[in-house]
DNA sequence: TTCACGACGTA
DNA sequence: CGTACGTCGTGAAC
């Protein structure tokens, strides 16, 4: 007979269906341990109300459920209780928890306070008679991780180790109830120098005193540990005790029957019988009413009431409530002068200060209009550079400069630009907090700094109005009204310095926990310099060339518009796909088609195939109708975005990518045709600039591949990458049992197909089409693939179970991609996540290479004091501009420092090229 | 003016 | 029924 208990009602909120759990977060709360920390953590007599009720186990298990709540961002919870009676263990060893010390007379009726709050707030309490709630846990624990769920655990008691995983971890409290220490495996094994698997082994022989369950005398957790990692477990430890020498030795033997009783003991049960399954274990609707009685009768501080409120509106259908305080600024405007003695008062002890820049940026160079800085006391300050002195001017340089002035800012790559155009260095970026939460979400769709302080501060920062500069508002309005929206400006620019500034803070403890800060600090933060470098550079452009090539490709577009105009006896326009469809499928009658939502496809493919089917000669003239307008849109583009130094300035975007790569905008120097001849034309336009010889071009071979090569330990494809032959024709020839040389120019492209397919979760059915071959005869291939690289596909299904029961991914640096939707009900999209399952580490690691590469490179330039710099990213290629001097040692070092970015079980072969335009560099 | 869509360029 | 992006033109909605 099971029961669960203070269930919170059903009463039909959204947040209180069951459904299936999907891959969510179970957070498990050990209820009473936490009380009971609580409790201690917290003098009892400065938490007495007027009645002389005491609430300091209360306050404290709130605040730390609050937490729980906003930082763990848990899709369930529960939490479990013991009950008053005897559980099996009592009944195995009556003297189980006997001669504990009484519990404080204070503390009990808390407890009660707590289950009422807890049910008040739509959380499930679960218990169980006879079993403790240690054990309600480790039942609610195995069945979230058959749900593939992500468990964590809030317990004071340590026999919880023993759940840790990979899947599940314990928040472990230390001296104050807030400061919870995350018991990962790794974690587990660092503190007691044995598994989670092996913990209970270890408190067996060292004992636990709570519980009255006393260890071997003269055995500690070392001597334990050592025993254990030497005999592999406790099993085989006290089947070969004989074997062990010295006085510990003969103590072991004298208690092993005490032993074996503990392990018997502090083992968790995980078949407790409880009615409700994890899925039902979502948070139910809050009682705010009563919670405010609640609060009212305990005489709570109103501050405690809004935070709690503050997580719940985050997770809680409906309106968000109240958010936390207001970020607020104690703002100064220095006498002129005086901005120096500012800084060095407020600025200058060691601790990092929120930096905010208004006014524009892009295209590689910028406008500063104004600059804040606010510090964690709440002090700011705000300049405008252009009305400063030079002696202030100094001190803020100086002060930017300074790599030993912390500071942080929000999507800090424009602002630097803006600041180099003033003549103003930046050092001591310790957090840029776009980038910051692009590592905690890479997956986030707006990286806004109001967006941020609402998802990870829950509060609200005002939107900034002046932006663009459009601040017409005040139109008629007196000189004072003029001076007050100055004012407004700056207050609210050192708002944002302030919020900045706890963001960054915030982002830090989440990154911690999700061991990205590393990620930030060693390449993500630099790298924000190296591009912001690049953009600033630019890459020259011949722009007479490609007013040229416009007149060629805009020629063709016509002559094509003609030829169509005149087959089909009227005049259209042929960029209108929905045109098309009604002269192709309707007036013409041509063969259908795949069908698409706005009715039959016109794409290429499709028009190939219409000029194969058919005798009528329109597809051919559409299909060089559209090549020729993509080439003269592509070149018009480009001329638009040359700037007055006559170089084309891109922008990197470094948080777009859900995957670590970098992405090009205005314009997209990452898609610049490359396949077609006429499209290579394009490409001779990038020249090499006044003052240096070459573009040097410098790309990774196959460097996804390798990277599956290296992760699935293939020992095949591995050996296919030390031969540094063909690599397509390698693999063919292993496919198909024929030598190298056999290997015809159809079975490479077939392989070479393939092995590019298996990396995107490419289908048998996706396979036959891309070699307009049949799927039995794709699945034929594929078949014969992995009989010779089996690793491969070993490897790739394990990539997609791990994150289905993690919930994430991971590359080889360890950046995450969520993948909530592995888990849906909706095969579509289950599907789709499974492909970005596989797929996410393969191409993440290689951005994580192509990056660490970018900062090798460019301190090799630094430290050998080239001229020679880098001016694009494109994935798994760098272009650079070099001097004819430097060019033979600058194509040694960029080689060098691509192919040694990072270890792999392959070689990471790097080809480098050469020439006067982007086009000869390429090889 | 803004948006979704189809189409298509790159890695 | 292959991942990751950005851009363009169209045509409908606003």
């Amino acid at each position: 007979m099971a029961t669960t208990q203070q269930t919170p009602g059903q009463n039909g909120t959204s947040t209180a269906e069951q459904g299936p759990p999907g891959c969510g977060r179970l957070l498990l709360l050990d209820g009473h341990s936490m009380a009971f920390r609580a409790f201690f953590a917290l003098p009892v007599e400065k938490f007495t109300t007027s009645t002389g009720q005491s609430t300091n186990a209360i306050y404290g298990f709130t605040s730390m459920l609050i937490k729980l709540l906003r930082d763990e961002q848990p899709t369930h919870i529960a939490v479990a209780w013991d009950l008053s009676g005897p559980t099996f263990r009592h009944e195995s060893y009556s003297d189980y928890k006997a001669g504990r010390a009484d519990t404080p007379p204070e503390f009990p009726a808390q407890v009660e306070f707590v289950q009422e709050l807890l049910t008040m707030l739509g959380i499930t309490s679960v218990s169980a008679p006879g079993y403790e709630a240690d054990d309600v846990i480790a039942t609610l624990t195995a069945r979230g991780r058959e749900e593939g769920m992500e468990i964590l655990i809030a317990s004071g008691d340590r026999d919880a180790f023993q759940l840790v995983d990979d899947a599940c971890t314990v928040l472990y409290p230390g001296r104050s109830i807030s400061e919870l220490t995350r018991m990962t495996p790794e974690a587990v094994e660092a503190k007691y120098s044995v598994t989670p698997e092996r913990y209970r082994d270890l408190a067996a022989l060292v004992g636990e005193k709570a519980d009255n369950l006393p260890g071997v005398p003269g055995v500690g957790p070392k001597t334990a540990a050592k025993w254990i990692t030497k005999y592999g477990s406790l099993d085989e430890l006290v089947a070969r005790a004989d074997e062990l020498t010295g006085k510990a030795g003969q103590s072991l033997r004298d208690h092993l029957d005490q032993v074996l009783r503990n392990q018997q003991l502090n083992r968790l049960d995980p078949d407790v019988e409880l009615e409700r399954p994890v899925g039902g274990l979502t948070r139910g609707e809050a009682d705010r009413a009563g919670v405010h009685t609640l609060f009212d009768n305990l005489e709570f501080a109103t501050t405690l009431r809004d935070r709690l409120f503050a997580v719940l509106g985050d997770t809680a259908e409906g309106a968000p409530e109240a958010a936390d305080e207001e970020f607020t600024v104690d703002l100064a405007v220095p006498e002129a002068g005086a901005l120096g003695a500012w800084l060095a008062a407020n600025a200058s002890d060691g601790s990092r200060c929120g930096v905010a820049v208004s006014g524009t940026w892009g295209a590689g160079t910028g406008t500063v209009t104004g600059l804040a800085v606010a510090t964690a006391g709440g002090a700011a300050v705000f300049v405008d550079p252009a009305e400063l002195g030079p002696a202030d001017t100094s001190a803020l340089a100086d002060w930017l400069a300074d790599p030993d002035r912390p500071k942080s800012l929000h999507d800090a790559k424009g602002p630097l630009l803006a600041l180099w155009a003033h003549g103003f260095e930046l050092r001591g970026l310790t957090s840029d907090t776009a980038l910051a939460a692009y590592i905690v979400q890479p997956g986030g769709r707006r990286f806004e700094l109001p967006d941020l302080c609402r998802r990870f501060l829950n509060r609200e920062l005002g939107e900034r109005q002046s932006d663009s500069g459009q601040l017409s508002l005040d139109i008629g309005g007196d000189g004072g009204a003029d001076g007050d929206h100055r004012a407004a400006e700056r207050l609210e620019l050192a708002t944002r310095a302030r919020a900045t500034l706890d963001l960054a803070d915030g982002l830090d403890l989440d990154l911690d926990k999700r061991g990205g800060a590393a990620l930030l600090r060693d390449l993500e933060l630099p790298l924000l310099r190296v591009l912001a470098g690049m953009e600033r550079t630019g890459i020259p452009a011949d722009r007479a060339y490609l007013d040229s090539l416009e007149q060629e490709f805009a020629a063709a577009v016509r002559q094509a518009v003609d030829e169509a105009h005149r087959v089909v006896g009227r005049e259209f326009n042929l960029g209108s796909p929905k045109q098309l469809q009604q002269i192709l499928f309707d007036e013409l009658d041509l063969p259908k088609t795949k069908k698409i939502k706005t009715g039959y496809t016109t794409d290429a493919d499709a028009l190939a195939w219409l000029a194969a089917r058919t005798d009528n000669e329109l597809p051919v003239i559409l299909l060089r109708h559209r090549d020729q307008t993509r080439l003269r849109t592509t070149v018009e583009g480009l001329v638009k975005t040359i700037a007055e130094d006559g170089r084309i300035h891109t922008t990197y975007n470094q948080t777009v990518a859900a995957t670590g790569r970098l992405s090009s905008v205005e314009p997209n120097l990452q898609n610049i045709p490359v396949r077609t001849d006429a499209g290579r034309r394009i490409r001779r336009a990038f020249v090499v600039g006044d003052g240096y010889s070459d573009l040097l071009t410098a790309d990774y071979s196959q460097i996804e591949l390798r990277i599956m090569a290296h992760l699935s330990e293939d020992a095949s494809l591995i050996e296919a990458f030390q031969t540094g032959r063909d690599f397509h024709a390698e693999i063919a020839s292993r496919v198909f049992g024929i030598g190298v040389d056999e290997v015809d120019g159809e079975a490479r492209a077939r392989i070479k197909a393939m092995n590019y397919g298996l990396a995107y979760g490419l289908s048998e059915y996706g396979l036959s089409q891309q070699l307009g071959i049949t799927p039995k005869e794709a699945k034929g291939l594929m078949d014969d693939y992995f009989v010779q690289f089996g690793g491969v596909r070993d490897y790739l299904r394990a990539v997609v179970d791990r994150a289905r029961r993690d919930g994430y991914t991971e590359t080889m640096l360890g950046r995450r991609r969520y993948l909530p939707d592995l888990t849906s009900d909706n095969r579509h999209r289950r599907d789709m996540a499974e492909r970005m399952a596989l797929n996410a580490p393969i191409q993440g690691s290689a951005a994580d290479i192509i990056k660490v590469a970018m900062l090798d490179v460019e301190a090799g330039l630094r430290e050998g004091g080239y001229r020679s710099r880098t001016l694009l990213q494109v994935h798994d290629e760098l272009v650079l501009e070099v001097t004819g001097e430097e060019l033979d040692s600058a194509r040694k070092l960029v080689s060098e420092k691509m192919s040694g970015a990072y270890d792999l079980r392959v070689p990471l072969a790097v080809s480098v090229g050469v020439g006067r335009d982007w086009h000869d560099a390429a090889h």
